[in-house]
DNA sequence: TGCCCCTATCGTCGATCAGCGATGAATGCC
DNA sequence: GGCATTCATCGCTGATCGACGATAGGGGCA
């Protein structure tokens, strides 16, 4: 049972409402540029934390290379990772995610010439 | 006048509307995975084509490369080009763009969870 | 025809990515 | 203490990226 104690993921994921520059918006980018890398953040629509274990399940990788993965995830911003004795917990940063595809949306939206 | 007849850009730009695979998002992450390329995006915010040259004036970077830059965009599909004599014209695909944000704000979105 | 403009492509070089196995550190359990 | 589990990191290799200059081709234009 003591396994099963993530560590109160994410809500404290407070929006930080400044606009992304550039070179923030292509690290970003650069995170989520690999097809494991998506399929990483899709185990976290259930908003609950998993073990670097749980995600090397679900692939044919090897675990060093989700380590990886995972460690390009977490400099991008994407993830949170919270050691726990030897596990450690990750969490998704939904506020950086969504702050990303705001700014595509943006990038899309005519109407924004508008705020010009 | 004749050079400025930007070729009818991106209105037949219909939304496919098929969920992207994990393959094809990091495909446009990719193109979305460096600062020059989110610039040159920027840079159709007006819903105006414009010729490479156009795109070469506004960086610090060698013509080659910015050409590269805008063959990696066109790969990840964001970019459509037309041959007109001598130039390119190039305009953004908005619908790529906008589909990808979306599957991003999916990601985010818990209440995804009720369509499961 | 000949010249110039606009672009794409080639070749090169250094840097980074993507994958793996092996190693090692930290922790919990017996 | 000893061992298993969990995870990150370290080489190593091959592939791709990012930058450049140089080159070449496709049109316009005089």
């Amino acid at each position: 049972m003591s396994d099963t104690h993530p560590p109160m993921c994410g809500m404290a994921d407070h929006p930080e409402p400044e606009p992304l520059s550039e070179e923030r918006l292509s690290e970003i980018a650069k995170g989520l540029a690999h097809p494991a890398r998506i399929r990483i953040l899709e185990q976290f629509i259930e908003c609950q934390p998993h073990i670097a274990q749980e995600i090397v399940d679900e692939f044919d990788l090897a675990q060093s290379t989700i380590s990886e993965h995972l460690r390009l995830l977490r400099e991008a911003g994407l993830l949170n990772a919270t050691r726990d004795g030897p596990r450690t917990w990750y969490c998704m940063r939904r506020a950086v995610l969504r702050q990303f595809a705001e700014a595509m949306i943006e990038l899309t939206d005519t109407s924004a010439l508008a705020d010009v």
